[in-house]
DNA sequence: TTTATTTATGCAATCGTTCCCGGTTTTTAG
DNA sequence: CTAAAAACCGGGAACGATTGCATAAATAAA
C-alpha cells in the first residue's frame, strides 16, 4: 500500500558508509573522494533514490512551494496568469499550491490559514472581491512573509504589487465608444471595495470629463460578486436600462461582468451594437467568436503572472528583509470589434 | 524574514512539561490530566500555536495532499472538474496540487515525478492526449500507489476510473444531426491515443450503421493535441472539407476541437448551421453566447471530480490494499441550440 | 502495613536529511 | 624522520511532532 521510497540510509547501508559520507557525495562535497562520490552517485541513481522533499523541508524550514490565492480558475484572466506564474516557478524549483476564493471573505481566509499552516514560502494573491478588511494579510506580512498582490492588488499594504493600467483602459474604451457617437454610456462596474474598480471608475469618469460629457455617478452600477452571480448583473443592468438617462453603450469591468452582460442583452432581445452598444474587460480567448464579436479590453495576464513571480521568488530568495517594494503597471490592450459599434441613426 | 512558528518545545518549555504531555494533551489523550490538559490547550490558544504539518507529514509518512495532472485548466471541463475535486477534497483535510501538462507526455512524465517527490498521497490523472506509453503511471501503481483515472481513462491499468458516457454522447449527437437531414457527417475527433476518442468515434460509427448510413474512415480527422493548436484544427478540417463526399456537418469531439472549429468556419465565411452544421463536446458556459448558439454534448464535470476524488480518498485511507476496482460512467447532457440545424435545401 | 493498580508524566526513538565536530589516515613540508 | 596539514569519513544532534515504554506518585486492595 505505502510506496516505500529508498533513503540516504539504505545507500550508507548498501554500500557500507556513513549516513553523512552519503548526503555529502550527493551534494558534491569536496570532503568527498571521487572514488566514493562515484560509487555513491553511480548506486543513487541505480535505485532511482530522490531526496525526500518533507525532510528537507523540515530542516531548512522552506518548502520550496508558493500559495496563489484567486477567485476561480475558471475565470480566463487566472488561468492564463497562473500559467504565466507556473511557468517560472517550475524553472526555479518551486511549486505552486491554487486555491479559490470563489469571490468570499471568509474563504479566503479559510484559504490562507491552510496554505500558511501547509508551509508556503510565499504568497500570490489577488483578493476577492468581498474583501475590505486586510487583517489576515497584514498579520502575515508584519512579522516578514512574503506576499505579492497581483492584478487585485490593495492599498494600505506595502508589498510588491502587479497589475494593469485599469485606469487607461477604462479610459480607452469609454473614448473608443464616444467616438462612435455614444453619449450617455453607463458603467458595469465590479465590487467597490476593489482599487481596480475604482481606477476603471476613474478612467471612465476622465474620459467623459475630457470629452465634455457629464458625468452621472446614477450611470455606475456595483457588483459586489463580479458578476460570478448571474442574478447580480441582471440587477444592476435592469437598473441602468430604466435611467432617465437611458445608456445607448454599457462598458463591463470585469470577464464574467462581461459575458454575464452579453447574456442579459441577448435574453432581453436587445440587439448589440444596434440598440445597446459595449465594451468589456475580458481575456476570453474566444470573444471573436461571440454574437456580436466583442470589443475587449484585454490584460496580459500571463506576463503579469511571471513579473509577479519573480519579484516574490526574489524576496523569498533575499538575506535580508525586504524594505523597498515595488509597483509594476503593466498596459492594457484595446481591440476593437463589433460590439463597440456606432450609435443607430435614429 | 522568516515566519518563526511557535512549536510544541515552546509551549512546553512555557509550562514547564514535556512535549510529549504536551502533544498528548492536545490530542486529548486519556492519559493527560483534565487539568494539565486546560492550561495546555488554553496557552496554545493564546499564543495561536498551529501543528507544522510538514512534521506531520515525515512521520506519518503521508503528506494529506493529492495530485491533479490535467491538461490545460484553462479547459472549462477541467477547471470545473477541479471544482468538484476540491469541493469534496477540502471537507476531508486533503489538500490538492494541480499540475497541468499542456497535452504534452513528456510534462505529465515530469509532473509525475515532481508530484510523486513531493510526497503526495494519491493522484488524480487525466492523461496527456500524447500519452500513450503508460510506465510512468505503471510503475507507482505496481508499488500501490493510489491512482485514479477521470474523464481521459486508460485501458490497461487496474485502477478506479470516472469517466463519461463517451458513446453515447457521440451517439446522440450523430443521430441528431441524421435526424436534421444531414447524410454526409465528418468526425473532428481528439487524438487516436485517447480512449475517449475511441469511444466517441464508436458511438459516431454506430449511429451511422443504425441509420443506415455508410461509415466512411474519410470522415474522421484526428487532432494528436486536442485542439490546443489552431493550425491543426485548420488542417484536419481542410482535409474533410475536401473529400469528395464533403460533409454538411461535423461532430467536434472535444472542447477545444469544438471552439476552434467553429473559429475556423467563421474565417473561412462558411455559415453555420446552414453552409455546414455541427455539434460539439464542450463543457464552455457560454456556448450559448456564442455565434450561432451551439448544440453541445456537455459533461457532468463537477460530478465526475467529486465521484473520483472520493474513489481516491477512499482508497488513500483503506487499511488494505484495494483490490477491486470500480469504473464508474456519468451519463452526458446534450443541448440543442442553432448549430446543429437542419441542412438547407438546395 | 504491604502490595497491586491506577493515574500522570517524562524519556527517547523515529521519520529523512544536513551539518558541526571530531577522528584517522595519508600526504606534504621542514 | 618528524610535525603539520590536508584529505576523507563517521558520530550524533537537530528540525517538529508522535508514541511505546519506563517511572513516579497516588490510590486501592489485601
Amino acid at each position: 500500500m505505502k510506496y516505500e521510497a529508498v533513503t540516504i540510509k539504505d545507500i550508507a547501508k548498501a554500500l557500507g558508509l556513513s549516513t553523512s559520507t552519503v548526503s555529502r557525495a550527493l551534494r558534491d562535497s569536496y570532503e568527498i573522494s571521487p572514488e566514493t562520490k562515484k560509487i555513491v552517485i553511480e548506486y543513487a541513481q541505480q535505485i532511482n533514490y530522490r531526496p525526500n522533499p518533507i525532510a528537507l523541508s523540515l530542516k531548512e524550514k522552506r518548502s520550496r512551494s508558493i500559495g496563489i490565492i484567486v477567485c476561480e480558475i475558471a475565470n480566463s484572466f487566472f488561468s492564463q496568469a497562473i500559467n504565466g506564474i507556473e511557468s517560472i516557478a517550475y524553472d526555479k524549483g518551486y511549486n505552486v499550491i491554487i486555491a479559490q476564493s470563489h469571490e468570499s471573505y471568509e474563504r479566503e481566509i479559510l484559504n490562507l490559514q491552510y496554505l500558511a499552516s501547509r508551509s508556503i514560502d510565499g504568497l500570490l494573491i489577488s483578493v476577492s472581491s468581498e474583501t475590505e478588511n486586510l487583517d489576515h494579510l497584514m498579520n502575515l506580512h508584519k512579522r516578514g512573509f512574503p506576499i505579492v498582490f497581483f492584478d487585485r492588488v490593495v492599498e494600505n499594504l506595502d508589498t510588491h504589487k502587479v497589475g494593469v493600467d485599469n485606469y487607461k483602459g477604462a479610459y480607452d474604451a469609454t473614448s473608443e465608444l464616444i467616438k462612435n457617437g455614444h453619449q450617455n454610456i453607463a458603467m458595469l462596474a465590479g465590487s467597490e471595495f476593489l482599487s481596480i474598480t475604482k481606477e476603471r471608475v476613474a478612467g471612465y469618469h476622465q474620459a467623459l470629463t475630457d470629452h465634455k460629457l457629464p458625468f452621472d455617478p446614477n450611470q455606475i452600477e456595483y457588483c459586489l460578486h463580479g458578476g460570478m452571480l448571474y442574478q447580480e448583473v441582471e440587477n444592476a443592468l435592469g437598473t441602468l436600462l430604466a435611467n432617465k438617462n437611458k445608456p445607448s453603450a454599457v462598458i463591463a469591468s470585469a470577464d464574467k461582468l462581461t459575458t454575464n452582460c452579453l447574456r442579459y442583452f441577448k435574453t432581453k432581445g436587445l440587439e448589440v451594437p444596434n440598440d445597446i452598444a459595449m465594451i468589456g474587460f475580458s481575456n476570453l480567448d474566444l470573444t471573436d467568436l461571440l454574437s456580436p464579436s466583442l470589443s475587449v479590453i484585454r490584460q496580459p495576464a500571463y506576463e503579469i503572472g511571471q513579473v509577479a513571480i519573480e519579484l516574490l521568488i526574489k524576496q523569498i530568495e533575499n538575506k535580508r528583509p525586504t524594505t523597498e517594494f515595488e509597483k509594476i503597471i503593466l498596459p492594457p490592450q484595446m481591440i476593437i470589434r463589433e460590439s463597440s459599434g456606432a450609435k443607430k441613426a435614429r
